[in-house]
DNA sequence: GCAAAACTGCTCGTTTCTGATCGTTTAGCG
DNA sequence: CGCTAAACGATCAGAAACGAGCAGTTTTGC
C-alpha cells in the first residue's frame, strides 16, 4: 500500500473546497491537468477526475484528456441555475437512465429544460451523434464536443432558453431523427405534456411528429401536475424515464403501451432487468404500435 | 500558491496546454518549426505534427512543410476569443457608427463576427427592435434584452459560433428585415466580401437577399485581403463602416454607388502582433457596455 | 454505540495518446 | 533534369489516462 500522506498534518479538504480550489486554479491559467490538481489539493487522481467530472456535468468547466480547460462561452443563466437547484439529484439520475437509450451514431433531438440539459452534459460518452436541439443551454453545453449540431431557428423565448413558435417548424421539418428527448412542466394521465407556453408547446408537437421514438423526461416533481397549454398526449410517448411514480399511474401508462424507466439516485434496490425486447417489462403490451 | 513556473517543464503537457504555446510562439514569430516546438514542447515530433494538423483544421494556423505560419496575406480565421481582442478600439469605434445607422422598431439582421458582436453589445440604447441573427455569440449577448429575438437555424459551426448551410435558408426565407449588418473574413473590390467557408458564404448570400440595405461592418485590417469563399460581391452592400480607408478604395467604391462611413477611433493602432512570452490569453474580464 | 451511507484510494481492463519505424513525397541543389 | 536529404503520413507497440468496481475509512443518523 502506498504511504498514508502523513508528511502534512493539514486535515483534508471536502468536496465543495476542492472544488472551489480547482475553478481558481482553473480561472489562473485556463487549463488544468490532473497531476497538478492531485498535487495542490492532496488527493489521488481518481478523486480528482470524479470531481472534475460533477464540475463538467454541471457545466462549470471542459474536461480534456488529462486535465480540464476553462471554457468562457456564455455565462449560465441565474433563472435557470435556480431551476436546475430543484431537484439536482433526481435530474442526475435521470439522466444517466436517458444515456442508456442513447446509441453512438444516432440523431437525436434534445428539447429545453434542465433535465433534458443534464442528459446534453452526459452525451460526450457517446460518439459520433447528430444532435437536434431548440435550446441555447443544450448548444452551449454541446458546442465544444465533436458531435454534429443542429440548431432550430426561430423565435427566441427568454424564459426558457428556447427557440419556439412557427417559424421552428421550417427547420424542423427539414429534419427527423432517431429519439426525441423531451421535457415538461407538467404531466398528466388526462392531459398529457402540458407547458407554459402555446408556443413551446406547438414546437414540442411539431418535433414529436419529426421522431421515430419520443423519450419523455420528467421528475416525479412534474407527474400529476398539469400546466397551461398542451404539448401531446400520452398516446405520443413511446418511453418515460422518471425517478418515481406511483404505482397506479405506472400501471395506467403501461397500460397504454407507455415503456416506464424508474432512476434510482441513491442506492434503491437494483431491479436489474430492463429493455429487453421481450422482457417481461410489458405487462399486455399488444401491438407495439406507437 | 502554486509555483509551477512554466519555463522548466518538469511534468509533461496536456494538449491544450502544448496548443497553447503553439500559438503563443507562432504569434511571436509569425512561424515556427517542427524541431522548435518538439525542443520547446518536450515532445516528439509526430506529437507536433498531430497537434498542427488540428490546429490547421480549426483554422488556427497555416500548416508549412517542416512548421507553421500565420499567414497574413491569406488570411485566416482565429480562435473567436482572440479574435475579439484583436482590434478592439476600432471594433468598438465601428459599432458605435453604426449604431446610428439603426433606429428605433428596426428589423435587424446581425451576422456573425467580432465586429458585429460588438455592435449587439450596444443595441440596447434602441428599444423595440427586432432582431435576427445566426450567431450565437450575438444571441447571448442580446438574450437579456427586451427586444424580440430571432434565431436562424442550422448547422452549427463552432469556429465562428455561428449557424451556416442549406437549414439555415430555410429559417431566413421567412423573414426580412430593414438592415442587415454583416461581418466579414475579407474583402476586395474585385472579389466583394470573402470567407472561410462556403456553407458560411450561403447563408450570408442567403441573407443578403432577403434585406432592405446591407451594411458591412469591416475594420481596416480586413481591406485588400481576400479569403476563401465568395460571399457577395461590391454591388450586394449598401453601407460599408470601417475605421480607415485608403483613398483610392474610397473614391472607386462610391463610384460603384457605396456609401462610406469611417468611424474615428481614437487609437487606430493596427499592430496586430502583440509579443507576450507565455501566458494565458485573457480577453479583458469587463465589458463597459450592458 | 452501532449501523448505514458517503467518500477516498486502489486495482484492473479498456481506450486513447505518444513515440518510433518505414515507405513515400516534396523541396532544394547541383 | 535528376539526385539527395529532409519532412511527411501511415502503422504499430508501449505508455498514459480513463472508467468501473471494490475495499477500507470516515462521517452521519438513529
Amino acid at each position: 500500500m502506498a504511504p498514508r500522506q502523513t508528511t502534512t498534518p493539514e486535515h483534508r479538504l471536502i468536496t465543495p473546497e476542492r472544488e472551489q480550489r480547482t475553478l481558481d486554479l482553473l480561472r489562473q491559467s485556463t487549463v488544468v491537468s490532473v497531476a497538478d490538481l492531485s498535487a495542490a489539493l492532496q488527493v489521488s487522481a481518481a478523486t480528482v477526475r470524479r470531481d472534475l467530472q460533477g464540475l463538467h456535468e454541471r457545466g462549470l468547466l471542459r474536461r480534456v484528456r488529462g486535465g480540464a480547460t476553462l471554457d468562457r462561452s456564455f455565462r449560465v443563466e441565474p433563472l435557470f441555475q435556480d431551476k436546475q437547484s430543484l431537484n439536482p439529484e433526481a435530474k442526475r439520475a435521470i439522466a444517466e437512465a436517458a444515456l442508456a437509450l442513447v446509441d453512438d451514431h444516432d440523431h437525436l433531438y434534445l428539447d429545453g429544460g434542465s433535465t433534458v440539459l443534464a442528459l446534453a452534459r452526459l452525451l460526450d460518452r457517446r460518439r459520433d451523434l447528430t444532435i437536434v436541439t431548440n435550446s441555447l443551454m443544450a448548444a452551449d453545453a454541446l458546442m465544444s464536443s465533436t458531435h454534429t449540431l443542429v440548431l432550430v431557428g426561430g423565435e427566441f423565448r427568454p424564459l426558457s432558453r428556447t427557440m419556439v413558435g412557427p417559424l421552428t417548424a421550417s427547420v424542423i421539418e427539414n429534419v427527423h431523427v432517431d429519439k426525441a428527448f423531451m421535457g415538461t412542466i407538467g404531466f398528466t394521465l388526462k392531459d398529457g405534456m402540458t407547458t407554459t407556453s402555446p408556443a413551446e408547446a406547438f414546437t414540442k408537437e411539431c418535433m414529436m411528429k419529426r421522431a421515430n421514438q419520443v423519450i419523455l423526461l420528467a421528475d416525479s416533481s412534474k407527474l400529476g401536475v398539469p400546466s397551461f397549454a398542451r404539448s401531446g398526449t400520452v398516446e405520443d410517448i413511446d418511453t418515460l424515464v422518471t425517478d418515481a411514480m406511483p404505482a397506479p399511474m405506472r400501471s395506467e401508462l403501461e397500460a397504454l403501451g407507455v415503456q416506464i424507466v424508474v432512476a434510482f439516485s441513491p442506492a434503491t434496490d437494483v431491479s436489474a432487468d430492463d429493455g429487453r425486447p421481450a422482457g417481461p417489462v410489458r405487462p399486455q403490451a399488444g401491438t407495439p404500435g406507437r
